[in-house]
DNA sequence: CGCCTTGTTGAAAACACTCAACTAGAGTGG
DNA sequence: CCACTCTAGTTGAGTGTTTTCAACAAGGCG
């Protein structure tokens, strides 16, 4: 199934922490504004960084929980692998996403969480972050904010559940946009995307042949050509027109810088 | 479409309040310790009473919100009214639910929120929220810890995407089932059930018609019978197996009492 | 080179939807 | 009291979408 864990990096000097925050801070300075004494808690908050293989599960589901996740790089998924047959993907995860910040409050996830690519992630032991979240106020409401939003991406999957298969991946593909350029990582021609369409089917409810189909006819309408490691979008507004969809959800108000 | 808004009570002593978060309590003390000192600060929030009939809209999507809605009496849900066509219910809430405490973060909601039934809630000023976050901490956390078990809630949506119609239809029950138990509103034999089997269609992402047949075969199959506002569970373990239930991820671990 | 994963395509079957008709009950107004 | 209307539920028949099963191509990696 999955390979060995992963690789703790023997370096977690202060200055290399603050560096794995950087993506987060981005995140979150869309949404309200980061003083330096909050990104330093934060950066102090880490316990390590550390490496995963694509096909690794990093978190099991029902086992004690002692630290958050936050993905630096690559892409992981959280998942329900139901006991007979197929995987369902209830969340996708990009670099600056805290993965599993509910398990601060849950104490242990319903779900596994599992590298889709190569991933690198810092940990954060709950302890320094229930510190955080008795000194900071602030910094503790946009944690909590952070959750909340995970919340509203979850609802907009729920009510992707309703339309057909091509509005369903064509909606996940302008959500993945979104996001990334959130993070400097998409523009509005497109993006890095490395999953496998197996993936994408385990997003969408789909199975992976008719995945490989509605790819094709998003391709052939110039909606969106994912190929190759990377999605290329012609035209973003005619794909959000297409998939219906409203970037409200993901509350990224703030202009960038 | 929706009726004229709601009432407003013309008793909010502090008794009558405190009535008023008992569902609520309940709520929290399946998950943690409930001072009375917390008990007290929850009931002193409330802003009003209300009541609306059934079919109301009580919180329209994009619109500034100052208050957090706690149901009380009846079932209401969330949901996205996608400009053309139907419907998508994305949650469904019981009495003892936070219904929107995340509008306390986000200043706005990205759905509505409708009620299924006739409903009496208890509208909290987000003030009088925002200070119980800053003097009371445990209490602040237990108000997180419940967004993030309605995102949980959430997930377990997304994955029933992937089942037959049956088995979407018998977890929901199953669900329902189990959270009315935790405010008192269920035994295993069953629950009060006044939705329609529209409602249940737009909640599973199913059509009405096809609701109908499904219920059928769930009667047929011995399952459970809906019909006449009731739902009835010959044999609960029997409807959990064959749903995949796994009351896990409703973070119910307290014995009630 | 063989093996594995991923992507691709075809044909048939299963599933859910649409359209349509009809029943039953609640509420309304004459 | 009865017609009328509305909503909710029920069932049948035909249609459309998605899945399943199957086969094969292309590329990475041992």
């Amino acid at each position: 199934m999955s390979r060995p864990g992963g690789v703790t990096s023997p370096l977690t000097s202060l200055e290399s922490n603050g560096h794995a925050v950087d993506a987060l801070v981005r995140t979150l300075e869309r949404r309200d504004v980061v003083s330096q004494r909050e990104r330093d808690a934060l950066a102090v908050a880490i316990g390590e960084i550390r490496i995963h293989p694509a096909g690794n599960t990093l978190i099991r589901a029902h086992r004690p929980a002692e630290a958050s996740t936050l993905l630096i790089e690559g892409m992981l998924a959280r998942e329900f692998s139901s006991a007979m047959g197929r995987r369902q993907i209830v969340a996708l995860h990009i670099p600056g996403d805290f993965v599993d910040l509910h398990s601060l409050l849950l104490k242990k996830l319903d779900h596994d969480v599992t590298a889709l690519t190569d991933v690198k992630v810092a940990l954060f032991p709950h302890a320094g972050l229930r510190h955080i979240t008795e000194t900071e106020p602030h910094l503790a409401r946009m944690l909590w904010l952070l959750t909340v939003i995970d919340a509203a991406v979850h609802r907009e999957w729920i009510a992707r559940t309703g339309h057909s298969a091509a509005v369903k991946v064509a909606h996940l593909l302008c959500e993945m946009q979104m996001r990334l350029a959130i993070v400097d990582l998409a523009t509005d021609q497109g993006f890095v995307f490395n999953l496998t369409q197996g993936d994408l089917a385990d997003m969408a409810g789909l199975t992976a042949v008719h995945v490989n189909r509605t790819l094709r006819k998003l391709r052939e309408a110039g909606l969106a050509v994912v190929r190759d490691g990377l999605a290329t979008i012609p035209d973003l507004q005619k794909l959000r027109d297409f998939a219906g969809f409203d970037p409200t959800y993901l509350y990224a108000e703030q202009s960038p810088r």
